[in-house]
RNA sequence: GCCGAUGUAGCUCAGUUGGCCAGAGCAGCUGAUUUGUAAUCAGCUGGUCGGGGGUUCGAAUCCCUCCAUCGGCUCCA
C-alpha cells in the first residue's frame, strides 16, 4: 500500500500502482468524470500513470490551469492526427497549449491551408474522438525515436529529438498517430466535446525568421458545447471594445493612406482626451520634482552615433534627412534620451542639484515593419510621456521606487487592476547585443530587482528582453482580446552617461558619472489611449471624457436658454455642447448614448420656466431635475472622487 | 519583412455560375414638422467597385501586380 496525501492534508491508503483516476473514483464519481490531470509530488502527470510510492496528489479539472493545459495539449495531438489523416504529406513541428486554446505548426509542403479547410479538419477531429482511441504513453530510446521519425521523413521532429538527452524521450500514440511528446495527456479524446479552429498564420520554425515558415493552426476545444458558444460570444463582445472600431465611432483618431501607414491623426475629441491625460501626468510630475523641457523633432546624425542608436538601429529606421550642406545629415528622432543628455550637459552640475528630472511629451518616429503596425498600439510616429532622471548612484534606488509609485498611481486612478510587472534582463549568453561592462549591468539589474521587491510588485523575469543599453521594468496590460501590451517602462542606464561624458561634481570636489533612469509611465500616448479605450469600452472617466455633457433642447424654442446653460457650465470648467439639430428628443438621446457622453441635459418649457435642467446619465437613465450649480457641484464631486482613488 | 485572409458611397453591408445605366440602411443636403428621455416624414446628393495591367464581345465578379487593412510570425531603442 502507498500513502497518498491530498491537498486538504488528509492521507489515504491505496494499493501500490494505483493511478490518479482510481483515486479520483474513490473520492467521488463526479470528480472522476471531471478530472483531467493530476500532479504527483508537484509534477503534472497523466491520470493513468501508476503511482508507485507515497506521494502528494493534486487532481486538476477544467477549473484549474493545469487541467485546461492538459486538455488543450491533448487537443493539439487530436488536431495533428486529423491533419495527418487528411494531408498525409504534412510534416509536424510543435503543438503546445496556449492561454486560450492551442496551436500546431505544420509544414503542408506545396498545399496552402486557409480557413475554408477548417470544417474538414474539425469534422475529422470529431470522427477521431468518436473512435475512442486511448492515449498511450511509451518510453523510447533516442535511437528508436530518431529511427521512427526518419522513416516518416519528419525533419522537424528529428531536429527536436536531436536536442533531447537520451532516456527522457516519450511518445504518445492514439490510433495511428504517434507524436513526440513529454505529456501529460488525457487518457483519451472522449472529453473533447466542442472543437473550433480559429485561425491560420505563418510562423517561423523555432521562431527564427531565417528559417522556413510553417503554417500555424490556432484552435480551441471545450468539454461542453455551451462553453465554446460562450467563448465565441466573448470574442464578439471583445471586438466591440476594439479601440480601432471605437476610435472611428467616437471620432477619436483616424489614419489616412495619404499621410502614411502607422501615422495617426488625432481628431478633436481624441486630442481633447489626450490633452487631459497629459495634464494629469504633468501635475503628478510637478509634485515629484520634474522639469518640463522641449526638444526638436530631428537631431544631427552624430548625436545618434554618440548614443550608439545609429549603429544599432540606423539601417532599420527612417533614413537620414540630407541638407544642402555636403555630408550633413539629420535623423527624425527615434527617442528623446540623447536630446535630454545634451540638456543635462549644458551646464556643470553639483551633487546638490541631483537628481535632475527632465520630462517631455516627445514625439518620436520609428520605422516599424509594415506587418507589425496595429491601430494605435503599434505605430510609426508616437509621443512618449518621456523623462530622464540623472542621479547619483546612491540615489538610484530611491528614484526608481518613486517612478514605480507614479506608475502605480496612474494605474490605480485609471482602474487598471490587472497588470504584470516584467523585469527584463540581459541575456548573459548573447552579450554582443548589449553595450556596457558586466559590472555596470549587474549593478543596474540589481537596482531594478531590489526596487521592484521593495515596492512589493508581483514580477515576472524575462532574460534577453533588456534594452541594448540597460535592463528595464515594464508594466504590461492586456487589451480587449487578451493581447499583452507594454505600457509603462522604467529603465536603468549607466551607458548613455558614459557615452555623452556626463558629469557632476561630488562632495569630494571630484568629477563623477551620474546614473540615468529612462521612464515613461504611460509608455506612449497612442498605446495608452488605445488600451484605455479597450478597458473602458469608450466610457471614459468623467475627468477625461472629451465631452462631459450635452445639452438636448426639446425643440428649437429653447435654444436661447440652452446657450445660457452652456455658458454657466463653462464657468464651472465643464466641457460640453448643445445638440440643436431639428430632431426629436428621443433621437438626440439615442445619439448621445451611442457617443457615450456621460451626462445628457434635457431642456424644455418646464426647465426654462423653473431655471433648471433635467439630467440623464449615460446608460443609467433619468436622474431628475437639478439647478445648474447643483449639477456642476455633482460633476465636480464625481471628478474629485475619481482622482483621489 | 514573412504566411494567410480581406478591400463595393463618409459608416455598416447586399450584389447568384462574368451580362441591361452598381443597390440598401445610416450619415449628409433640402423641405415639412416644433417635438419630453434610445431612431418623425418626404425628396435629393453621393461610388473610375483599393490602384495599375491583362483575359473577354462584355469584368465589382476571372488572372497578374502594387497598395492598404485584418489574424498571426519575426521585430519593438
Amino acid at each position: 500500500m502507498i500513502n497518498i496525501t491530498l491537498p486538504d492534508g488528509s492521507v489515504r491508503q491505496y494499493p501500490k500502482g494505483s493511478n490518479a483516476l482510481d483515486i479520483a473514483k474513490s473520492i467521488s464519481e463526479g470528480l472522476a468524470r471531471n478530472v483531467l490531470a493530476a500532479s504527483v509530488n508537484n509534477e503534472v502527470r497523466d491520470l493513468m500513470r501508476p503511482i508507485e510510492t507515497d506521494a502528494n496528489l493534486k487532481l486538476f479539472t477544467w477549473n484549474d490551469a493545469e487541467g485546461k493545459d492538459t486538455f488543450w495539449h491533448t487537443s493539439a495531438h487530436l488536431m495533428a492526427a486529423a491533419v495527418e489523416a487528411l494531408y498525409p504529406n504534412a510534416k509536424f513541428g510543435i503543438g503546445p497549449s496556449i492561454e486560450n486554446g492551442f496551436y500546431y505548426d505544420i509544414d503542408f509542403g506545396e498545399k496552402t491551408i486557409s480557413s475554408e479547410d477548417f470544417p474538414a479538419i474539425e469534422k475529422k477531429m470529431q470522427e477521431l474522438v468518436a473512435e475512442k482511441h486511448a492515449m498511450v504513453r511509451k518510453d523510447v530510446t533516442k535511437a528508436e525515436a530518431l529511427d521512427y521519425f526518419s522513416k516518416k521523413g519528419e525533419e522537424y521532429k528529428l531536429e527536436l529529438i536531436n536536442d533531447l538527452p537520451d532516456g527522457s524521450i516519450t511518445f504518445y500514440q492514439s490510433g495511428n498517430f504517434v507524436d513526440l511528446c513529454r505529456g501529460p495527456h488525457l487518457p483519451d479524446f472522449s472529453a473533447i466535446k466542442a472543437i473550433k479552429l480559429l485561425s491560420v498564420a505563418g510562423a517561423y520554425w523555432r521562431g527564427d525568421e531565417n528559417r522556413k515558415q510553417l503554417t500555424r493552426l490556432y484552435a480551441i476545444t471545450f468539454p461542453k458545447k455551451k462553453e465554446l458558444d460562450d467563448y465565441l460570444l466573448l470574442l464578439e463582445e471583445a471586438k466591440k471594445r476594439d479601440h480601432r472600431k471605437l476610435g472611428k465611432e467616437l471620432e477619436l483618431f483616424a489614419f489616412s493612406q495619404n499621410v502614411g501607414q502607422g501615422l495617426p491623426l488625432w481628431l478633436p475629441k481624441g486630442a481633447a482626451l489626450r490633452e487631459r491625460l497629459e495634464n494629469f501626468l504633468k501635475k503628478v510630475q510637478r509634485e515629484y520634482g520634474y522639469s518640463q523641457v522641449v526638444t526638436p523633432h530631428i537631431g544631427n546624425i552624430n548625436l545618434y552615433k554618440t548614443s550608439g542608436h545609429y549603429e544599432k538601429y540606423g539601417k532599420d529606421s527612417f533614413q537620414p534627412i540630407a541638407t544642402p550642406v555636403e555630408g550633413e545629415e539629420f535623423l527624425l528622432k527615434p527617442m528623446n534620451c540623447p536630446h535630454h543628455c545634451e540638456i543635462f550637459a549644458t551646464k556643470p552640475h553639483s551633487y546638490k542639484d541631483l537628481p535632475v528630472r527632465l520630462a517631455e511629451f516627445g514625439t518620436v518616429y520609428r520605422y516599424e515593419q509594415s506587418g507589425e503596425l496595429h491601430g494605435l498600439t503599434r505605430v510609426r510616429g508616437f509621443t512618449q510621456d518621456d523623462a530622464h532622471i540623472f542621479c547619483t548612484p546612491e540615489q538610484l534606488k530611491e528614484e526608481f521606487c518613486k517612478v514605480i509609485d507614479i506608475v502605480l498611481y496612474i494605474f490605480k486612478t485609471l482602474d487598471f487592476q490587472e497588470f504584470t510587472a516584467q523585469i527584463s534582463l540581459r541575456d548573459p549568453k548573447n552579450k554582443t547585443k548589449y553595450i556596457g561592462s558586466d559590472e555596470i549591468w549587474e549593478k543596474a539589474e540589481r537596482a531594478i530587482i531590489e526596487s521592484a521587491a521593495e515596492k512589493g510588485l508581483n514580477t515576472t523575469t524575462e532574460i534577453g528582453e533588456a534594452a541594448f543599453y540597460g535592463p528595464k521594468l515594464d508594466f504590461m496590460v492586456k487589451d480587449a482580446i487578451g493581447r499583452k501590451w507594454q505600457l509603462g517602462t522604467i529603465q536603468v542606464d549607466y551607458n548613455l552617461p558614459e557615452r555623452f561624458n556626463l558629469e557632476y561634481i561630488g562632495q569630494d570636489n571630484q568629477k563623477h558619472r551620474p546614473v540615468m533612469i529612462h521612464r515613461a509611465p504611460f509608455g506612449s500616448m497612442e498605446r495608452f489611449v488605445a488600451v484605455l479605450i479597450e478597458h473602458t469600452g469608450g466610457k471614459f472617466p468623467l475627468w477625461l471624457s472629451p465631452e462631459q455633457f450635452i445639452i438636448l433642447p426639446v425643440s428649437e424654442k429653447y435654444e436661447k436658454y440652452s446657450q445660457k446653460v452652456l455658458s454657466l457650465l463653462s464657468d464651472f470648467e465643464l466641457r460640453g455642447s448643445i445638440d440643436n439639430r431639428n430632431e426629436k428628443i428621443g433621437k438626440k438621446i439615442r445619439d448621445a448614448e451611442l457617443q457615450k457622453i456621460p451626462y445628457m441635459l434635457i431642456i424644455g418649457e418646464k426647465e426654462e420656466n423653473e431655471d433648471c435642467i433635467s439630467v440623464r446619465k449615460q446608460s443609467q437613465g433619468d436622474l431628475g431635475s437639478f439647478k445648474i450649480d447643483e449639477f456642476a457641484a455633482l460633476i465636480n464631486k464625481e471628478i474629485k472622487e475619481l482622482l483621489s482613488k
